[in-house]
DNA sequence: ACCCGCGCTTTCACTGGATGAAAGCCGACC
DNA sequence: GGTCGGCTTTCATCCAGTGAAAGCGCGGGT
């Protein structure tokens, strides 16, 4: 009566690749049916077509992951790994010159997405993940893709409600909006400690034939920061992806 | 045509998903109903649903395109991105100490899948393509995997037709299958030329705990090689991989 | 050795989501 | 402003999908 029907099969398909999770890389068939909410005999016959295609594989434990098939075709999303073709290159420059952790990320929805990342082996251990999500109004990425975002995304996010990670992170709807006119003022953002106590960053747009597609930032300890100084060089990087992006790729 | 009915609706949903490759990363309704064998009306309902959940996007241009939901779901591929995380600063290593074309890959059925790769600036440049396939019977990366493949596979290999590249590719089985003993016994693999006859590449395996998981390897121009001073190098590389992929992602 | 119990797999009769021919719609190009 | 190609919606039909229940297999306890 319920959800019980009245449901797509695509929908319980996709209910299973949902399940899986940066936490739950792998599981077992039940916590599978559980988590996608479907009767285990649904669920069986649904990852064996999974399993038959190679979009989910399953190990000698019994436990399902995610199959490689599914990976390759997921890169070939264009603000996947496209996107991260063109700005590798600018961003190991970057990482030469600054020996800071570079990161790539879009917004998808009311969240960004973390697409590429040098990390540093000598610099601040980053918390995030390549293909991990976070929040628009903390990071500097998120900044510069919340500032230049639809009016209608903005709204929603400084109506939702701001999560605080330090006491620095913007929580307040009529600061965060003065940030980010200052964001798109400048063309640049920078995050001071608004992820951790210990970390600032500096993010510039990439910008596409269609405005901001993605944001480019460096992350670099608080205590030997000069934000002002990376600010110039991040806007570079970003320019020079955002040249790649409208050229040959011209949609 | 003919397959009209006795099909299942995931496969459906697969097909669609099949219909993108490198060469065709945006596609029509009417393209991606006759790639996946569809009837117009049903790929509509189908490709509809994907989009609603991302993975697929719809363009501007009214084509569509795989979705960065997709790409984020295989990212938690373990052999994709999880492999990646491990191999990336033993790879960077490699390239500061070569300043060659460093690659990653691993078997998928009867060919490989490249999981990462660095293109030096100054070193040949490399066709392949993250996410992309090749033969398994030509590469440096290839002949590791096919050595240390299931007898299965290897027969298979073997018995079905092999690709000539270059006037240097094994296509005679008998000839592979010394290489592939040799491969064996010396603990890594030289592809001479076997895929452009501008370049060679050295490759070694990498061992999980089920046996051989991945390859890496070098590509370095064929003029100024040195491969047999560049194996113990790669061997290294691949045996640090190794411990990583052994050590804290037991199982 | 035997039993028990927990997950996975298979069966089977029923049903509603999926289907595709056909008709409707929309924008592009002549 | 008319025609054409491609996309979207409709609707009666039907088979793929469903899930309760029974069957299987393995590991752990006694």
């Amino acid at each position: 009566m319920q959800a019980r029907s009245g449901r797509s099969v695509t929908s319980k398909v996709l209910a299973l690749l949902d399940a899986f999770g940066p936490t739950e890389p792998a599981l077992t068939l039940s916590e599978l049916a559980r988590r996608a909410g479907l009767p285990l005999p649904t669920a069986h016959r649904r990852v064996a077509e999974l399993v038959a295609w190679g979009a989910l594989e399953r190990g000698d434990d019994a436990r399902y992951r995610v199959g490689l098939r599914l990976w390759e075709v997921g890169s070939l999303a264009p603000r996947g790994l496209g996107l991260r073709e063109l700005a590798l290159p600018v961003m190991e420059d970057l990482y030469e010159v600054t020996h800071e952790n570079v990161q790539l990320a879009v917004r998808q929805g009311l969240e960004l997405v973390f697409i590429e990342r040098i990390a540093g082996r000598h610099a601040v251990p980053v918390l995030t993940r390549v293909g991990g999500r976070f929040a628009l109004h903390a990071t500097g990425v998120g900044l510069v893709l919340l500032a230049h975002a639809p009016a209608e995304v903005q709204e929603q996010v400084l109506a939702g409600p701001l999560d605080r990670y330090t006491e620095l992170t913007s929580t307040d709807p009529k600061r965060l909006r003065r940030q980010l006119a200052e964001v798109r003022r400048v063309g640049y953002a920078i995050s001071d400690r608004q992820v951790t106590m210990d970390a600032l960053s500096v993010a510039a747009p990439i910008r596409g034939p269609d405005g901001v597609q993605a944001a480019i930032s460096l992350v670099v300890a608080y205590d030997r920061a000069d934000p002002l100084a990376l600010a110039p060089l991040v806007q570079a990087a970003g320019r020079v992806i955002s040249r790649a992006l409208s050229g040959p790729h011209g949609r």
